[in-house]
DNA sequence: AGCCGCTTGTGAACGCAGGAACAAAGTCGC
DNA sequence: GCGACTTTGTTCCTGCGTTCACAAGCGGCT
């Protein structure tokens, strides 16, 4: 039996489809209907070749000749990437990075959107942000049952996270970002994506020394 | 002629050598002295033989029947990242974000410094955040040249990005962190690493809805 | 002093991602 | 209506990253 589109997506291959629906949606905005491999690759900073391979692991949609139309693709990687309806999000720990998350309009327009936001501290318990109100952590598990939420971000301090990905991981969540500069282990079936900011800077640190000085000694 | 460490080292272990620099720095901590290839691969998230192949990018520093010293290998990785002294940073745009970045006590503690904070906004112009205060546009390019800041940081808006990658760019600034959701050009010799929270939960959601259904179609 | 167990470091194989080149296909001009 | 050009989709290939497996080396015990 042949299966003309396997099912398994290249994990790199997926971000670039989320980066290439970013810019099909600007091209859209800005009016544009058609959009050229040559052109996309450009504004999403890739290889053409990489693009249409990346492109036709979701099957055929371009016309040759003319190139891609703008508004069916943007629409096709959508239903891929399953950003066609919202999936709901659970925030916890609303220090400075999290009170930014739950106040960053993007995600709205990408296909999250936060039905809870939990902090430890009752100095924040309370507190309004961008439509919601900050909870308890004591009603972290009810929410995320009440909600059927999938996604569970983690914006605390390095030494509660653990704690809190077990709740969350026990509550149902499947599925975790998390910020906090600490490795999870999370059990089997629970995907957690680690986001540490320092590490970025350190790799580019590290990029840029290595460009500085390409021939010299690191003086042992 | 033999060069027993070449000078090129993987991205992806620079990264993981980040990771275990945080990990070495906790267990130093906590008192302990030695650790060995697979306690460290576990509390790190990798694969044991990964971690020794990481590690012997950066010379033999293990003892074998033993295993790692704690405090020795966390200066050698220290070093070799070039984390041993603080590097001076600028960040422009000052919004949710961009605060939360700039109170962000992480950073000081794994060599990074913000020596300049930059808004566009009279409203924000003056504001103390970290213990700087918020400088106007104006004043990044001397600033930049003032501190010999290497690193800029981006967390504006997206439709002004570009313009603030130009002109960090231009005052010298070599190596950029992007947190805007838009593909920047900047020149050759410039690193620019892009960090799209959004493009971060798609991946997440992605694996997250292939797992739910392995064998379903995508109704096209 | 010699043996044993444990751990590192390295060599080889495997799988995957990235890039270049080419054939198929559709459109525009004549 | 036909030819030529443009652009996609695919195939091959090269290189890299990851994993497995084993030899080398060191400490501890008898």
């Amino acid at each position: 039996m042949i299966q003309p589109r396997p099912r398994t997506i290249p994990e790199a291959t997926v971000a670039r489809l989320a980066v290439y629906l970013r810019v099909l949606t600007s091209l859209a905005d800005g009016g544009r209907t058609t959009v050229s491999s040559g052109e996309l690759a450009s504004a999403a900073g890739v290889n053409p070749a990489g693009l249409r391979k990346d492109l036709s692991h979701l099957g055929s949609c371009g016309v040759r000749g003319v190139g891609y139309d703008v508004r069916a693709l943007r629409e096709r990687i959508a239903r891929v990437l399953g950003a066609e309806r919202s999936r709901a999000c659970v925030l916890v720990g609303i220090g400075n990075l999290g009170a930014a998350l739950a106040d960053y309009a993007g995600f709205g327009s990408r296909g999250f959107h936060f039905v809870g936001l939990f902090d430890a501290s009752p100095a924040r318990v309370g507190q309004s942000i961008g439509g919601l109100t900050v909870q308890s952590m004591a009603e972290l598990e009810a929410t995320v049952t009440a909600t059927d939420a999938s996604i569970g971000v983690i914006a605390t301090p390095a030494d509660v996270a653990q704690q809190v990905c077990d709740r969350l991981t026990g509550a149902g969540v499947r599925s975790i970002l998390n910020f906090a500069p600490v490795t999870l282990v999370a059990p089997a079936g629970v995907d957690v994506r680690p986001v540490d900011l320092s590490v970025e800077l350190q790799v580019l640190a590290f990029l840029g020394q290595q460009r500085a000085v390409p021939a010299e000694e690191v003086t042992a």
